[in-house]
DNA sequence: TGCCCCCCTGTAAGCGCTTACACTCGACCC
DNA sequence: GGGTCGAGTGTAAGCGCTTACAGGGGGGCA
């Protein structure tokens, strides 16, 4: 099959009911011209007469001509498409920054590739072959090693950090903690609680590292003891809960079942308030309060991160710290755009302030007649 | 430049500081093999010797050679991604959804594309575009009109209906609305109420018109008169707020700004219970009657729809009906799969139960002492 | 010893598109 | 009137890969 003119029909029988998708060829033949200009009349980057664009117009029209991205990609050397990676898509802090990332990048008409790593151990491989098809890609928190970044932006594949600290070459959008944890801590220093327990695991992302690092300042700044050690707790909702009752209970009953309101053992040494990597875990920790009999924050007080929009709607309200999620994902978006564009040679780091949001679970005084309303978050 | 030779050095010169990813061809000159060999090695579906296998193998490493995506599609007539168009990403439930579309689709070794129409008119031209990526896509509920769909399914991308009646030959995976809903109003009726109110818009998505039926046949099987017509209302939260503090108070303070605590007017004749089309409704509605002064469930009942996971720990928490959002993802994700894989060819409609959540804001009796903490939903 | 067959490998066409380059053809200018 | 120029169009190479087809060669069997 070596004549140019039995492209088509060279190809293997479908047994498809629909007919196969017209190409480039096939309008360009209905239309009496070359696919060249098929072409241009698409791409509108170079002059084609009149009468010829109509007639490739109409040729297009009524075969409902769509180009395929996968020839166009290939001729052109780009993908038209950038990826991000997470973690996971649980909770509102990921569906906040992919929604900002989506609508920032589907605006400058490229395609957006989603990829859950799920901590699944393949998922250096899927990140692989997910760089395979786009331009440039997100990689958020805890997903692939430093090493594995290195080696995409090896592949030629751009990387922004999102949520992580610099590496190589890449560009890096995260948000602020340090400075706004040391707030946070001193607020409950300030309420006079000195035993706070940190809860949560500053080993597992750079962001619950540096709540910690700011937390165990606030503590060197007023000149008191460095702070206990964190009680270990990843930063989901049910992690949290099992914490907080170890930390405050004495230990003998953390199993289910038993009723809540006072049935069990506090330990003497408990802490008089709770620090919490993020709000999923205070969330566990209101719930592990109710079950021990302890009133927030008249007993215990508590504070969260990330601002969830479950957050205002608890009682009492929490006190936590708001992080521009949606910001945080357009900007990332932006980045990579740019860098794919050519735009911009060198990387740029950006840390976006983030806003304490003191509600009345630290033991402010509130309104209690109804929930905070304020500030929707987006 | 005519030699295949000089394939590579016939490249633009490029003023990156990266050199361009390895080739095919690259790996097959330095392993000594042809670039046949090469794609046989990596598709493993071809018999190579194993020295040869080997050296291959070693010239793949050293090279750090990544097929590309775009040239392997292009020659196989497949993309291996899988698209799904969404309406917003805002809430949990969309994020949930995907989540459950992106878990499994990945699994299969397949990219996730996604989008959000946002309400944007070039919606259609988006979708186009994505579908010119991907083998099949999932289109959710208030995105793109049947007719588009039916382009869709002409240019020869398999479509999957989500939360959406079928159209044409596609499949479509749903949630029971109409039982559920008739039997949460039930629920109500037997509370005692009479003047329910339902806030929603039943036009503005097939799930909310099918609640509304079902709401009204509760009505009709007790004997009763018929309720009166929905408040409209989005399924935003600060609608329904707007929604409920119009059917409740009397309209001349709906402004913000008043202190909460009954300062303002009620409508003599207002309803006793709202049922509201999702919870984020339901959401706007504690926030009015917190506004107007009423006491939930003693003043009025409220119900929701969706068990988001705010639901369990407002106070009152919400009683609602739970539905399968991630099993609703994973199964658009499945029976795409099974269409593109050609597994399948007529097409399969199903439709999801639900759960009625049964807690405290319906006016049931529950354990006040601490939220909800029973069934997560994941 | 000769033949067949199967294992392995190379050759080259083809996927659908973009675009550099060549070419044609009037218009226009000196 | 010949030359120049630019607008408009076609030709064909090339993007990176898969795979049908065509050998080549060694082992097994008659």
């Amino acid at each position: 099959m070596p004549n140019a003119e039995n492209r088509r029909a060279a190809r293997p029988v479908r047994t498809t009911r629909r007919r196969p998708p017209a190409t480039i060829y096939e309008v360009a033949r209905k239309a009496g011209v070359s696919i060249a200009t098929v072409s241009r009349v698409q791409r509108r980057n170079a002059p084609v007469a009149e009468a010829t664009r109509a007639r490739v117009l109409r040729a297009i029209d009524e075969l409902r001509y769509q180009p395929s991205a996968l020839g166009r990609s290939l001729a052109m050397g780009r993908h038209g498409a950038t990826g991000i990676v997470f973690p996971d898509l649980s909770g509102p802090y990921y569906s906040e920054v992919i929604l900002g990332f989506e609508e920032q990048t589907a605006a400058e008409g490229k395609s957006v590739l989603i990829l859950g790593t799920h901590g699944r151990d393949q998922a250096t491989d899927l990140v692989r072959d997910l760089a395979a098809r786009v331009d440039g890609l997100v990689v958020m928190g805890r997903t692939i090693p430093d090493a594995e970044v290195a080696a995409l932006e090896e592949q030629h594949v751009h990387v922004v950090m999102l949520a992580r600290p610099p590496t190589g070459g890449a560009d890096s959008i995260r948000t602020e903690n340090r400075q706004s944890a040391r707030d946070l801590a001193r607020h409950l220093l300030d309420h006079g609680h000195r035993r706070i327990c940190f809860i949560g695991d500053p080993s597992s992302s750079p962001d619950a590292a540096e709540r910690w690092t700011g937390f165990c300042e606030a503590f060197a700044e007023a000149g008191l003891e460095p702070p206990a050690a964190p009680t270990v707790s990843s930063f989901r909702e049910t992690d949290g809960r099992r914490a907080a009752l170890a930390v405050l209970g004495d230990g003998e009953a953390a199993t289910d079942g038993d009723t809540a309101g006072g049935g069990k053992k506090l330990r003497a040494d408990r802490p008089t308030a709770l620090f919490c990597a993020n709000d999923e875990i205070a969330l566990g920790a209101y719930g592990a309060c109710a079950e021990l009999g302890l009133r927030i924050p008249d007993d215990i007080a508590i504070t969260g991160w990330d601002d969830i929009p479950i957050a205002r709607y608890l009682t009492p309200p929490l006190t936590t710290v708001r992080q521009p999620l949606r910001e945080l994902g357009a900007r990332a978006a932006r980045a990579l755009l740019e860098i794919t564009a050519g735009e911009r040679n060198s990387p740029i780091h950006q840390v976006l302030p983030t806003e304490l949001v003191v509600r009345a679970s630290c033991g402010c005084e509130r309104d209690e007649g109804k929930p905070d309303r304020g500030g929707d978050p987006n």
